[in-house]
DNA sequence: CGCTTATTTGAGAGAAGTCAAGTACGGTGG
DNA sequence: CCACCGTACTTGACTTCTCTCAAATAAGCG
């Protein structure tokens, strides 16, 4: 039962404190009155706002591989995704791990925690930061309760995500939770744009995907090339999926 | 493949919306100035707050098996449990059920969630709750911000559980999850009250427990017994066990 | 006390895991 | 630009943990 650590990350089908909401902003470019630092928060703020957050805020970017902040550190950054993906994940002493998240630009990560990190995050792909200081920040929260809001918002939908997770840990088979993942990561891909309709981009390596998923590499790997062999989908290398019947997929997502 | 739906829902591991903090007040009697309604939020507010609250809020009391808010339902309240054990669940189509928290005196729910309920809260046990409009309980968070804080805190910390809980259920074996839960409601029942020390009091049936670990009721009856052949926990009914060997139990918790 | 529901136990099946190879991809250097 | 190397991915054969189906026992309720 040596389950050792696996080195390439997961793929998770929550998205931890997402932070633009669907009802606008969707392109950060489209948004007029985004800041493209704090792509995240830019809703809820005007510019001098954002001004008063570019203050306390500095740039922080790390290679593929790389850790921003590991499990047990003490937490003292918030950090905004501007580019890239990051996996956030746990461990057990033996090195069995769950990724509990992928994040993507315009998500959030370092609030959920007290003192000290309680999950490792990493760079799937090189990725940009900006990250403020907690204590700053949410001393910001008092003189801008707008912002506050939208973060409490986010942390609700994290929460939301989470449950959801649950779900398809405890309970879906292998194959509905790959059909999971591939439709949350297709809605991903069009979000973040660039790919065209009905493709899924997956930065993550089989072995993240898998300890997204709860699942060992060769069952994710399986399960994709069955998946492939009932026309359900189509494989242009690991990482490009294209959705063939995104109808079909979504059934066998919900056991349906 | 037909799980079907169980009617006595789960164990959970996560604590959702625990509102009292390890801090301070731990026991809501021994605490002089918190109002017995709003056991949750009494640490954050003096007692012109608290009837601020009084105003908004009444009771709603349940028996066991009755519904509290469904899946789907408008989210229209938030709720502050004073008495009883609470389920929150999931479901797939096909009626698997995943449990993803029990919620004990002091807990909230009804916030994870923008304008319906994304889960079903259940009675494991008689409940009695206060409960509050969420549009009026949202606009005292900006007159008491020290309420917001706390809310927002407590919302934080519910997120970390989940994560664990996604540990738990995407990596730990049966004996593992089994321990872990055990231990999670030993702490529960110290906190309390009311029973020995080393002593966990399961308000939920076996399937409640199964479907909050992603499991069978089978498999978790015979993890029970395994436990007890080894001499870690003694069962006092089904209901009631005693851990013999806490440290044992421990790193059993953790495949160490 | 009898009935219903919950829990335990047993035997067998199956989905996912483990171990082991082979294949393909991506990056580097000649 | 192509060959080589290391890593990632896929595939195969076999094992095992948990699930399923079935029945017996125990507990709870009227």
């Amino acid at each position: 039962m040596d389950r050792s650590v696996r080195k390439t990350p997961p793929g998770q089908f929550r998205s931890n404190l997402r932070v633009i909401s669907s009802d606008h902003c969707t392109h950060h470019s489209a948004c007029e009155n985004c800041s493209v630092r704090h792509v995240a928060m830019c809703n809820a703020l005007n510019e001098e706002e954002v001004n008063l957050l570019n203050e306390i805020s500095n740039d922080f970017n790390r290679d593929t591989k790389q850790i921003l902040c590991a499990e047990g550190d003490p937490a003292e950054h918030l950090y905004n995704i501007r580019a890239g993906t990051v996996r956030l994940s746990k461990m057990l002493p033996d090195g069995r791990r769950q990724i509990t998240g992928f994040l993507f630009p315009g998500d959030f990560f370092g609030l959920a925690c007290k003192d000290i990190y309680s999950y490792t995050a990493e760079a799937v792909t090189p990725v940009e930061t900006c990250r403020f200081p907690r204590k700053k920040i949410t001393e910001k929260f008092r003189e801008l309760p707008n912002l506050g809001e939208r973060v409490f918002d986010m942390t609700t939908t994290e929460l939301q995500s989470a449950h959801d997770q649950m779900l398809l840990l405890g309970r879906k088979t292998a194959r509905e939770k790959l059909c999971s993942f591939l439709l949350y990561m297709a809605e991903k891909t069009a979000a973040l744009g660039g790919h065209p309709e009905n493709h899924a981009y997956l930065p993550m390596s089989r072995s993240d995907v898998a300890d997204y998923l709860g699942l060992t590499v060769e069952t994710v790997s399986r399960q994709f090339t069955k998946l492939a062999q009932s026309g359900l989908i189509r494989l242009e290398g690991a990482h490009h999926v294209i959705l063939l019947d995104r109808e079909a997929i979504h059934d066998l997502a919900e056991g349906e």
